[in-house]
DNA sequence: AAAGTGTTTGACCAATCGGTCAAAGTCACG
DNA sequence: CGTGACTTTGACCGATTGGTCAAACACTTT
């Protein structure tokens, strides 16, 4: 579904508010969840006045909405990236490796999807069960036949993929308990350690 | 006074209300966060008038704060249970499992540790610093022990556990998304399988 | 400089929130 | 039955929330 509503572009003030409110809201939305924010959060955030802020989107949900479709390409961007052509093991460790990346470094991105999906997906379950669905379908798909041809282990493709997903975005949206656990030491060297290894020999045939 | 009497006296009603009110409280805490449930909410779940609420617990905080309280015991019975004497490869492999079950069985529990701790464990910060932490260090050096002595591979004892906590509650906290993929077929026996299969192959020296 | 467009804000609003309180209702027990 | 403790509730409160609006301000263009 592509609504390619000509969104008339208009100032350089627009652009530059615009941006600084995503970029408030990414901070205050995956913090506190978004009932937990607030507009004065945001607005303070972004340097703003809450009337400035409604002047620029129609709404908390607009703000919110405008959030989430904007990441979902980019959160999504890694499993595009696998190749059916390329080595197995490969892709799949690389796949592992980039995700493990954006929660190191879109830390907060992870958080407000967390959030998301926590409180059963109210605003996006449509994204999930379409674009979401199609593109997981597709990639397991080909992980299958790499299992059938022999190249790699016979694992069930879509929880190979869960797995991914619950190991790397687990270092980002409970970072608060494992650097509880951890005594304030950078989990992710470890962490990219551990996984290199379980998948190495998970992938075996 | 001259009765020393214990102060907790608790009737019938006060038994039965108090229990009434966690259920429903567990309900909607796990379903929309702390700041995203009502106490109207609550009430209405626990069909009781929003006074009355505030006659059994003193404030909305204290009843999550109890919530959390006597769920923190249960959360980590599992890990608790890992025994130093039984058989390594076992005993991480029955962690595993009845972690997973607690993800089917008690999906509301897991959802709102996930809410508190993805806000930065505001609530129960102290908690884990302390009594998990010091859980988590004794079960890992148990791990770390049987790594060195070959019995089971060597892996980074933290590590491993923070994967068996993110691979579990995976399934309860990212339910929808989980469903939302797979269509609606129960994730649960095809997790077991996986996972048995993930840490059988880890686990081998 | 004047006009027109785009931007910002203080004042304000209705709804909802967590929480209080006095009074009424109910229960246990001598 | 009577009495005192326990339980329940409707009415209410101050604070906060998302959102509105008219007026003021600023920036371009002519």
């Amino acid at each position: 579904m592509s609504e390619a509503k000509p969104k008339p572009r208009k100032t350089r003030i627009q652009q530059r508010n615009s941006e600084t409110i995503i970029e408030a809201a990414l901070d205050v939305f995956s913090k506190h969840g978004f009932r937990g924010a607030t507009l004065d959060q945001i607005a303070n955030a972004a340097g703003l006045s809450k009337p400035n802020l409604l002047y620029y989107f129609s709404s908390k949900e607009a703000i919110h909405a405008e959030l989430l479709e904007g990441l979902m390409d980019t959160w999504l961007d890694p499993l595009r990236a696998l190749d059916a052509n390329g080595d197995p093991k490969e892709q799949l460790l690389g796949y592992m490796r980039r995700k493990l990346e954006m929660s190191r470094d879109l830390p907060r991105e992870s958080r407000l999807f967390a959030n998301e999906v926590l409180q059963g997906a109210p605003r996006i379950g449509a994204g999930l069960g379409g674009d979401l669905k199609a593109l997981v379908d597709e990639k397991a798909a080909i992980i299958a036949d790499w299992s059938r041809s022999g190249r790699i282990a016979q694992v069930d493709p879509y929880h190979l993929i869960f797995s991914i997903w619950a190991l790397t975005q687990h270092y980002a949206d409970f970072d608060a308990q494992v650097r509880a656990v951890l005594g304030g030491e950078d989990p992710f060297p470890g962490a990219e350690a551990f996984l290199d290894t379980l998948y190495t020999k998970l992938l075996i045939p």
